[in-house]
DNA sequence: TACTAAACTAACCAACTAGTCCAACAAGGG
DNA sequence: CCCTTGTTGGACTAGTTGGTTAGTTTAGTA
């Protein structure tokens, strides 16, 4: 911000190569995306990218570690602790499907890499770190909602997370599909708003239902 | 079943390559998957792929439009009619479910159109036909439910069918990221079977609450 | 048996793609 | 002025990739 934009800045540099590659990774996924291209969008030589990176797999691997640090910094720098479990678990649910909606980017890569088999994933040790303070965390909600006798018992923080972020992520993934098949125009963003309501409805009213044994038939042994 | 492998058969020999196109396109992608990959694992010459088929991209539309069609005919094979609205939409839950586990195909290649933003989708006309019945027969139950005194009012059966797609699709589409992160198995039989209940649980937890008004502030108007 | 249409193949091609090499230029600090 | 560091340009390669050409084999039929 008080910095010029200055010519020759190393770091710079390679902070427009990095945005050019997430552009076009998140564009285009791993093997759509072209290095050529991403040379071309950060205006730069193509012997500048090789000069600071690997290649074209490093590079892909550094924008995933950013897509994570992103989606767990934006998910967690939110005050959770201090409200109540019911607020709390709310303001974690907008949260979450907050990021997916103003990161865009995040939900390619992660789909990118979901196709790959989560193989670049393996080898970034810094990622799996980040996520162990995570269902920590969902556990306390969920425990202090439980004893405050405002949450059922017995929730699995895993599943649940896995809930959340899915009632979110899966209408955005899919949205240019769902949105030509069901005639709707799923990134409006009063029906983005309607989405996040549903979303905190939905969990809330699974958090805060008790259920009655014998309610419905589980149907597992048919 | 009445013939021997014929050793010509062209009807034969295309459904090899569409199976092979099937296979390579759900486990590469569009732009990851290999023609001459196809045609190897088709036992096929090459040529004889472009014999019948106009080239990759008419191969890949072909692939799209047979996994929409086991998607719809796999979701309305079941006897929903005639079920109580909760045990037809339990049905329905498990059904939708069940695809996803039994056709994994099936989600890489909705991952890979949203990728390219519906744009073969786009140009099949016969896909986008088969949606019709679908919100429809999904108002019926929820009515049905809802005269009955067992369903909330005013769900809107759009988003609840994405709900209910999401719950299953994001938890088996982004199961290898998952695994990694949480250290669980998700594609583990049992903890397949536990999802399917947890899906039910939080469908019809939602469906069968009726919302209090202040029941929790929707935190729109921050 | 001769002929034909359809089924099928091997070899090839032109365009593309990730990555390299080398020579040079530009800016700023000492 | 020089030296380090940042940067460009262009030519190049080795391997791939989608797609084509030119031709062979087989089954059916007259």
């Amino acid at each position: 911000m008080a910095e010029k934009p200055a010519i020759r800045d190393a770091i710079r540099t390679q902070e427009k190569i990095l945005a050019a590659a997430q552009a076009e990774f998140a564009r285009r996924g791993y093997d759509g995306a072209r290095v050529d291209a991403i040379v071309t969008r950060a205006k730069v030589s193509k012997n500048l990218l090789y000069h600071y990176f690997r290649g074209k797999e490093d590079l892909y691997i550094r924008i995933l570690e950013r897509t994570y640090e992103t989606l767990r910094r934006r998910q967690s720098d939110v005050p959770v602790n201090g409200l109540d479990p019911l607020n709390a678990m709310i303001r974690l649910c907008e949260n979450t499907f907050r990021v997916f909606v103003e990161e865009p980017d995040v939900i390619v890569m992660l789909n990118t890499e979901n196709l790959h088999r989560a193989r670049h994933l393996a080898k970034s040790t810094i990622i799996r770190s980040m996520y162990d303070r995570l269902s920590e965390n969902l556990r306390e909600i969920l425990q202090a909602g439980e004893e405050q006798g405002v949450f059922r018992k017995g929730v699995d923080p895993v599943e649940l997370y896995i809930s959340i972020s899915a009632l979110g992520y899966f209408y955005l993934s899919n949205r240019h599909t769902l949105s030509m098949l069901f005639n709707r125009k799923l990134s409006a963003p009063e029906n983005i708003e309607h989405r996040q309501a549903h979303l905190v409805d939905m969990v809330i009213s699974y958090l805060t239902r008790e259920p009655q044994p014998g309610d419905w038939t589980p149907e597992l042994a048919r």
